[in-house]
DNA sequence: GAGGGGGTTGAGCAGTCGCTCAACCCCCTC
DNA sequence: GAGGGGGTTGAGCGACTGCTCAACCCCCTC
């Protein structure tokens, strides 16, 4: 009852179960051994594929985004406000962590922090999902103040950035992140009113920001 | 060579190793060996002292959101503006990147996310955070449209999660949370013309909010 | 000086880690 | 049928893990 060609595609069972050892266990308890057992296959088939560890686990990484934001790309298409975006945001976090997959997105960004090897595909993982977001906020902030006066590429990465903090808070501390979401929700709400400013308003608050940049000393 | 009290507070020694060991190397680098070697201590006495590994992670993780807090008090309130704050926050964020203590509240919330035992700790330190933002946002705030349409303390949790996520995200991709925090500070900005907005303003605000809220469905 | 408890030490146990390796099976090619 | 390469397997190496333990030293109390 040893080897042979089981012909299934053991590359990607061992990157879904690396996925599934991470969200459930932490990068901490994941290991060769722990993520073939989740696949149902032999440990030595992760060096055979991967070469280590860290490779599958950037693998995985970019794999998993692709998954998730391929996933859920038609839903953000018909997002139109950041209420709805927040709001969407929220669902799609939701549905995840009611399949199980919470967050290996947040626990590779960790690993990444000190092992330098897992952070190009961290990168490219995060990055796929902020392309998405900037074509939502590119849509939404089209003619607002909001698109006037900010950079949306940069908005799209401290959205990402945020989304993640607030995902591993919820993880923590449920209640806390649910206020959290609603104050962000109140706020996008608020936010949404700019967009009914008149152009004389605009130019009110355009006049205002150049005063703040002087005082601040420009950029 | 062997034996003898010190008298030197080595509880202090293992937590500030484990929080040195914590932001160098990652939680799934951080062992009894490896603090204690940090520490300059004998590895048995992370037992005798925390009885296991994670309670010592937990007390660190209290011991040091502590020590991080009471040493920027100060400058937190002096801040008076959205902008001022994001400002400040980046200030504080660089000086203990520099100073070699990066996100060890990321590692141990990311090692809360599958390890339950930590998430107490884990969320008495955050709370630190958000209690101080909390003060911030709520004299920023208070004569402002912000103010009187969001919930502070809601804000607050979202800017510490938020903060969070952009710090690690900043560990993998420095350019792109670069940009992110020049778009917030435009946002910042943005926000602070709202101040500006008369009453009349402010009732329109108020009737358009209310008017989305239906449409939504409340709450 | 005798006793005792708090603090510290190095050795050691059982278990897991990343990774390697020879053996093996299956299927394709000649 | 012989050969060969892709895929798979279990065993095993050295290093590391959490944790325990008897021994030990220092200092305080009587």
């Amino acid at each position: 009852m040893t080897g042979g060609a089981t012909g299934a595609d053991t590359r990607t069972k061992l990157m879904e179960g690396a996925l599934r050892t991470l969200a459930e266990h932490g990068i901490a308890k994941t290991s060769a051994r722990s993520v073939a057992a989740s696949a149902g296959v032999n440990q030595a088939l992760v060096f055979y594929h991967f070469g280590s560890v860290d490779e599958l686990l950037a693998a995985a990484c970019r794999y998993g985004a692709e998954q998730r934001v391929a996933r859920h790309r038609d839903r953000l298409a018909g997002v139109t406000t950041l209420a709805e975006l927040l709001r969407c945001g929220r669902e799609l976090h939701e549905e995840e962590r009611a399949g199980g997959h919470v967050a290996f997105l947040a626990q590779v960004l960790a690993g990444a922090q000190t092992q330098p090897r897992l952070a190009p595909a961290t990168t490219a993982g995060l990055d796929l999902w902020t392309a998405e977001i900037e074509k939502v906020l590119v849509r939404i902030v089209a003619d607002s103040p909001l698109g006037e006066f900010t950079d949306p590429a940069g908005l799209a990465r401290a959205v990402t950035g945020a989304f993640v903090g607030l995902e591993m808070y919820e993880g923590v501390d449920p209640e806390g992140a649910e206020r959290a979401f609603e104050a962000l929700e109140q706020l996008a709400a608020l936010a949404g009113v700019l967009d009914e400013l008149g152009p004389v308003a605009r130019r009110a608050v355009r006049h205002r920001l150049r005063r703040t940049e002087k005082v601040q000393g420009g950029a």
